[in-house]
DNA sequence: GGATGGCACTCAGCGATCGAGAGTGCTAAG
DNA sequence: CTTAGCACTCTCGATCGCTGAGTGCCATCC
């Protein structure tokens, strides 16, 4: 009984139990792969695969399902990249590059994702954290309290109020020189400055103004330095949740799991993260720690301008997915996306 | 045979069948309410109820179940508003209030209906259309780039990247000092207007600088006029999808077609606008023209600063609803935040 | 030793049958 | 107009037996 073949039938049984839904036996195995062997002969590989965990019977005579494991060394060892059609590509290009602003463009990678796959789609903003600092803007809105705009280099902008503490000598100092001299001196400090070297840079501005305005500055530039460092502040957004329900029958444990950790932006955010790697990473059922996901897969890929990764998008959908198939897209839509991001 | 005992054996039947999930016979209806006769009499009651079409039985020897119209005359002229619980309205208002910014209230008012109702929550982000300008910033990133900033009285803020044509000479004018002028002039002639009448207002400030920024002026005017008066700008955020799921066996056709129909935002948000009425709007089932929404009632507020709408949110859930409820529920937030809001 | 054919065994799924119970509509009487 | 009584209908759940798919094992063959 030689391993190459029981591999060969674990390819064979993910694959069939992929398209059909339905537990595959030994017979219809010899039918619809080329195996060269008998039924029988079957039987004794998928007795010893169930042994080894890779597949599982629902019931006595049913066919086998493949387990975790099974659809995890499915991925590891036996799948084969299965490139994007063409006509799949330009659309995938033309759909990103039609978008209007970085919204636009991550609901679309959204959007993509879930219709390519037939999933969920998760697709991560850009990080605060992982970008860099392009432009720093203050505006006033009132006597007291300043609008901080921030825009990173990956074409984000986070807006924040803030408290404008009083001069020394209780007067406010916000007139438009003072606004401009501070918004100078900022961006000055920040010009392509990653997030990890601002607090330096803008505790140097802090110093440098003069002690009257040292106040407004100190607040503007804690404001900033925690909006892009606080966790809380990614964003993600989700798309085809629709496809979820077509596949519904999958979920032993019905849709609502699955939902509510998708509600669960926070926890789906530490998902993404923890799973971000270089190129896909997939994790199989139960490998998410996740209760609502221990049905389901998450195919993940990081995206980035240049080099640098600056978040996470990826696919997410029953177990029984076509692994293959999810992961050539989240790939494809993350290098497409990782070329239109502004960098 | 009274008309009045009728609508009450209606009411009981609606307010029975919400709670229970199964269609209501004459018999336990005479149990769980007072309505004095017995089960024959309101059978006959139940009889001309079905004639009129406001009830139905799923099949012979089953109880009744309201139809639409049921549904309709109920919350048309039995239905009792039920005011919240102290409890209730405190977490309303304590958790709006923790909000940071306008996205965080726009979730949150969201998370609160969806928690209410128990059902899922659409909450349109402040019109664009419908806000006034409260400032607007000229951002420079690159030679003939401007991004340029949009703040609504709402706390909504927008931004665009805009490109700048050559000056006549063929060099750009991005200048510092004429970015500012130009600021300072759309800011005058904005301040405090609605957006019907930017388009005026910005044609002076147009005409008013020198010909040499004329160019630059008039793609920032057309550029802030269309993105405020854009239909496809508005957006709107969901919550409680889980919550369909609870209650997915009441769906005849599944989910399916209800989560297709909250995807698709553009309807979704046709269906707010058109609904968007003084007080609180009810569709029920089919008045919904919405083919995923038949099976749906949706229930409306507008909420807005001060007297205006701005926008508004609502709940969606199966027809079979608990309308008391839900329309106090989204009553009640819509207002707690109109109050919140800027403005 | 591995592959195979044969064979007995197990068990989910399906359809048919049946009885109980819920609920109705009708009629006749109060 | 209301009500009690009654016959009738139909769903739902349980039971049962069958069929067919699929397995595991054993003896055999290469």
């Amino acid at each position: 009984m030689s391993e190459e073949r029981r591999l060969e039938v674990l390819r064979a049984i993910v694959e069939d139990y992929v398209t059909t839904r339905e537990p595959v036996g030994s017979r219809v195995l010899t039918e619809r792969h080329r195996l060269g062997v008998s039924p029988a002969t079957i039987r004794n590989d998928m007795a010893t695969l169930e042994e080894e965990g890779y597949i599982a019977q629902p019931h006595t005579s049913a066919g086998r399902v493949p387990t975790d494991a099974g659809y995890r060394l499915f991925v590891d060892r036996l799948a084969e990249v299965r490139p994007l059609t063409v006509p799949q590509k330009r659309a995938i290009e033309t759909f990103l590059s039609e978008a209007v602003d970085l919204d636009d463009v991550v609901v679309r990678a959204g959007r993509l994702i879930a219709q390519l796959t037939g999933q969920v789609a998760v697709v991560q903003y850009p990080s605060l954290r992982r970008s860099g600092l392009r432009h720093l803007e203050l505006v006033p809105v009132a006597e007291d309290r300043l609008l901080v705009v921030v825009i990173t280099d990956t074409g984000r902008v986070e807006q924040r109020f803030c408290e404008v503490p009083a001069g020394a000598d209780g007067a406010t100092v916000l007139d438009e020189a003072t606004l401009a001299e501070l918004r100078a001196r900022f961006n000055a400090a920040a010009a392509g400055k990653r997030l990890a070297e601002l607090p330096v840079a803008f505790t140097a501005v802090v110093e440098a103004v003069g002690p009257s305005v040292a106040g407004v500055a100190g607040a503007v530039a804690d404001l900033v330095v925690d909006t892009l460092g606080q966790e809380g502040e990614e964003r993600i957004v989700l798309a085809g949740t629709a496809n979820l329900a077509r596949s519904e029958s999958t979920f032993e444990q019905g849709l609502s799991p699955v939902l509510e950790a998708l509600e669960e932006q926070v926890v789906l955010l530490g998902l993404l993260t923890e799973m971000s790697t270089d190129g896909v990473g997939v994790r199989i059922g139960h490998e998410n720690r996740l209760d609502g996901l221990t049905e389901a897969s998450v195919v993940v890929s990081d995206y980035g301008s240049g080099g640098d990764p600056v978040a996470s998008l990826g696919s997410i959908g029953p177990t029984r997915m076509d692994y293959p198939g999810t992961i050539a897209s989240v790939h494809a839509v993350a290098r497409y996306l990782s070329r239109v991001l502004p960098g």
